[in-house]
DNA sequence: GAGTTCCTTTTGAGTAATCAAAAGTATAAT
DNA sequence: ATTATACTTTTGATTACTCAAAAGGAACTC
């Protein structure tokens, strides 16, 4: 049977490395998992042996075909319950990830489904993640890092990688939502640093911060 | 910490005690959480060290106040997911017993208290089940069993005790879902059957089954 | 090519739960 | 009062995880 101890090792696989191109290293796999080194070498062995994902000791890991179907089938269902504990539910967008990731383990497919109909089959979460449709499949957009945009360029917001609470909370209050139409004012390599207007906001960011904002180009 | 099988072990013996007045016996625990009476009693064991049970060697075992309070935590969760299901996610009552079951484990209070607002703080569940308030007060209704009602008495269907998902579609063909007007046609305890008729339905049941099933007058 | 460093794997031990089967206890029956 | 029955408890083993720390392997430096 697969736990749901199986389920999140296999979504960090995932998320790791969403095209399965890469090989992860176990220290990797661990620090994701916030596990051990030597919790996630003996769990690595148990998905071998189940046949999850392919390993060459002391080069990597990958997800197998069937790893990386259970993988994005709980991604799926992560993404779902987040919206619907945004949309229906009315809840604040920086404290559903905790919530959905106990949730995604419990909720039974009907459920799942019954949730992507009610919010009109979504194609993206709260924080701009694309969710997998039904057979497995990822919507593909093609957005662009905040950090690889130019001074003067007029974009939109569309993906949030950061999942923390607090860095939620000031996206929020920087007017960065989801959607937000914004102009780049300034860009400096040097200074590591980037400026731009949303709405009257006037936000400057580190370009480690700006790496994790995805943009759309109108 | 509070494991979900610790949660389990508590709802059962809320369920077979909700006044906390009787002691029950290893035997029922187990049977009641699908375990060996072994497996009942080291857990008896590990919670009467946490102080959410008493417990007499071979004499039974009966929640403490601590015990009691996070058992009927336990069942408003519960309640509240399967009203949920049926009402917002419009699943049929026989099959979200099961879900609730899981989920229960895994949604938090917040999410808890947002289906309770959204659902109009709802004092019983699909099955009739009285659902326990915030502060784990459980709303007292005078109801009768089906099978104590007498010969031309009209009364309302209150309650199915019955989770079986076989049992509910039938009570559903026959017409007893909660709320429906019915009257008793006749009542034989040497034949150890009832007869009622629900609205063109005419249903006859053992009394065993008439038992589990709870009624209001009109 | 020897050494150092970094990472991975192995080892040994612990926790939370389970079961099957042996041993023990209480009640009821003769 | 002894015996039988019925239940409960104990015992020993298993599964699925975890960690800390020891041991091992790969790769880079000099």
């Amino acid at each position: 049977m697969i736990t749901s101890t199986v389920e999140d090792y296999l979504k960090a696989l995932f998320l790791l490395d969403p095209n399965g191109e890469k090989r992860i290293a176990t220290g990797e796999l661990a620090k994701a998992t916030n596990v051990t080194p030597g919790s996630a070498t003996a769990m690595i062995k148990t998905l071998a042996e189940a046949g999850l994902v392919r390993h060459r000791p002391h080069y990597g890991v990958q997800l197998t075909t069937t790893g990386r179907n259970l993988a994005v089938h709980v991604v799926r269902r992560h993404r779902i319950v987040e919206l619907f504990l945004v949309q229906i539910l009315g809840m604040d967008w920086g404290e559903v990830h905790d919530e959905a990731e106990k949730l995604e383990h419990a909720v039974s497919n009907e459920v799942i489904e019954r949730m992507d109909a009610l919010l009109g089959h979504p194609t993206a979460d709260p924080h701009g993640d694309p969710i997998p449709n039904a057979s497995g499949e990822l919507p593909r957009r093609s957005l662009t890092q905040l950090s690889a945009c130019n001074e003067g360029d007029h974009v939109s917001v569309a993906r949030i990688h950061n999942q923390d609470t607090e860095f939620l909370k000031f996206a929020e209050e920087s007017g960065l939502l989801l959607g937000a139409k914004i102009t780049i004012s300034s860009k400096s390599d040097h200074a590591d640093s980037i400026t731009l207007l949303s709405g009257e906001h006037k936000v400057t960011l580190g370009l480690a911060s700006a790496c994790r904002i995805e943009v759309e180009h109108a």
